[in-house]
DNA sequence: ACTGGAAAGTAACACGTGTTACCAAAGAAA
DNA sequence: TTTCTTTGGTAACACGTGTTACTTTCCAGT
């Protein structure tokens, strides 16, 4: 292998004649130097013939930054696998980054052991924190940001002055089950999309039971089942829920990948959708519009939500504030067949 | 905000009434340097109270290495929306990464623009690239494999002699034919995942291709139409392969969620599946089995993908050599009942 | 001719760490 | 006592960069 010695900035500058201090002041446009354009047009000819890239390491070390985000993914792998949702989350946040000069470093957690990306601020990897899914106990995580280091938050930490950028879940489950109330329903189930200590999972709920107690309808504990992200949840939670007499005749599944699961109970038990069962989502997954039959949904921007928190995370590690504290993004009803007949 | 100082290796000094070497010997447990019990206790003690974490920048500068893996995605942000393979390949790499002690940074490019990852390696972020979808135009790619930089596909690129590791799709694609063939088909279509010019397209051909001429069927290029990861795009190619008589009465779909578009394409068109029409996918997406009806498909080890990938990967960037080249993981076809009735 | 000031550039330090070469003391062997 | 070895520890350099303070040269203003 030939492999030649990175050339450094010291290499540079003893081809160009010049010192290195100049080759620095060239290559990073320091104001209110000045250089000779002679010298200037001398120091990048021989960064180039070099093939000359600084050192992020050296940059690193006199610079105190290090240009990277953490993305911290606090869901547990069997919901990752399931995730399509995610995917989109994390290309919007990397180009936020790459707008901005940053990169991103992914650092997939067990939720269970919380604290774990700590060190990646201590020893300086990364200049914040992008934390995607927090767990409400998570007391490291408060002495973190009370410490001063830049975090924003994917997801909501109810009772913390931590700033986030979140989806208006509870707005988008609202509309769901309006839209379900307003085609006559009157008896409508709850699917859950993971356990109720998410606060995901509680927004959702919440705005099902706003939904309900708006049009004065009675909010039946009893008529929610608990999913947790897979298809084969959503499966057995439908079963359940049609055992209930009088039996609902709609319900609000709050995730596709799950509703996907109580689709095929429904049909198991030799019902139709949407005439026998009406079905309402949440995610709007790609594949939403290809369900048999095509499942309403509720729309979320999940590259805007993963844009929105890079930038912001960006722009609170430079120390520009922020001029809201927190953010929450619209969501969006999509009506299909799987609610009625057009 | 209170957000002290980090402490550094010569705070850890002062405290413990050594010098900063001794802190470094005790720390990093270096061998042959003998250092008496209670000096180490006190240095240990001193740490701890400081709170200290050694910095990263400082280590990478003077070691030459990151110990990070930068994972490069080639996909387009089409693909990596709909693609719900990526999720768990990422986590694969994630956690060789971890139990190596290394980092992921994350870096997802156009594929238009290929050698955008160079300047990683040059600048000395990362110490090792681990490239998903390489194109095969990418020649600045082998220039960089060629100066020594460890480098590891996932994916094939043919002609080079680059290592990788990948699923052993043209088998893969094979068996599912295969298995067409041997439910009594004799007239077969197939729906590509992506454009040709991917090697991933084209390794499922050759195993359509494959399979038919092992059961001494004609190759007949008119019943391959092509699709672009989503299931739109599989629902036009599905009309399309409708069209043509006398019609085919089994279809392989190089990708599940194209698959799911077909699905809806056959439905539309008044055809029962598997009846009138069978149908087998790829990928095993955690959806397949949900599907209307449950899709024959072929699973693709997406987690030991990734998982390889990244071990080997640093297996590399340690000097310590491949046992093999490179490396095939093998598929499994999975039966469900949209290929036949149980 | 002298002063002031801008232009062009440099020496030297700082950042935090790993490591090599070296030193001092204590004990063992002669 | 002298010499050699081991134990326990340190001074000093290297890594590659950004930046401050300083020097030199040259030209304009009086």
């Amino acid at each position: 292998m030939p492999s030649k010695k990175r050339s450094t900035s010291t290499d540079v500058a003893k081809l160009a004649g010049v010192s290195r201090t100049t080759v620095s002041f060239v290559l990073n446009d320091v104001l209110g130097v000045s250089i000779s354009d002679v010298t200037r047009k001398r120091v990048l000819d021989a960064a180039r013939e070099l093939d000359y890239h600084p050192n992020v390491a050296g940059k690193k070390l006199v610079s105190g930054k290090s240009y990277t985000i953490g993305l911290v993914l606090c869901q547990s792998p069997e919901q990752i696998f399931t995730d399509a949702f995610l995917p989109q989350v994390m290309l919007g946040v990397e180009q936020a980054a790459i707008q901005h000069g940053f990169h991103v470093l992914l650092k997939p957690i067990d939720p269970n052991e919380a604290g774990g990306y700590a060190s990646l601020i201590r020893e300086n990897h990364v200049d914040g924190i992008l934390l995607s899914g927090p767990r409400q106990d998570d007391t490291a995580l408060v002495r973190l940001y009370e410490e001063g280091v830049p975090i924003m938050l994917m997801g909501q930490l109810p009772d913390t002055a931590i700033p986030f950028v979140d989806v208006d879940a509870t707005a988008g489950a609202q509309a769901a089950v309006s839209h379900l109330i307003s085609l006559g329903h009157l008896r409508i189930g709850m699917i859950t999309n993971a356990p109720l200590t998410y606060t995901s999972a509680q927004q959702r709920r919440t705005g099902y039971r706003q939904a309900l107690l708006a049009a004065r309808l009675p909010f039946d504990e009893s008529l929610i089942q608990e999913g947790n992200y897979t298809p084969s949840s959503g499966f057995e939670a439908m079963s359940e829920l049609l055992e209930i007499s009088p039996r609902v005749t709609a319900v609000f599944v709050a995730s596709d990948v799950v509703a996907m699961g109580a689709l095929l109970a429904i049909k198991r038990a030799g019902l139709r959708v949407p005439q026998d069962m009406a079905v309402a989502g949440f995610d709007d997954i790609p594949l939403a519009e290809y369900f048999d039959p095509p499942l309403t949904t509720v729309h979320l921007p999940a590259y805007g939500l993963g844009w929105a928190a890079g930038e912001r995370l960006i722009r609170l590690i430079r120390g520009e504030g922020l001029n809201e504290h927190s953010l929450l993004l619209e969501s969006k009803l999509i009506a299909r067949q799987s609610s009625f007949i057009a």
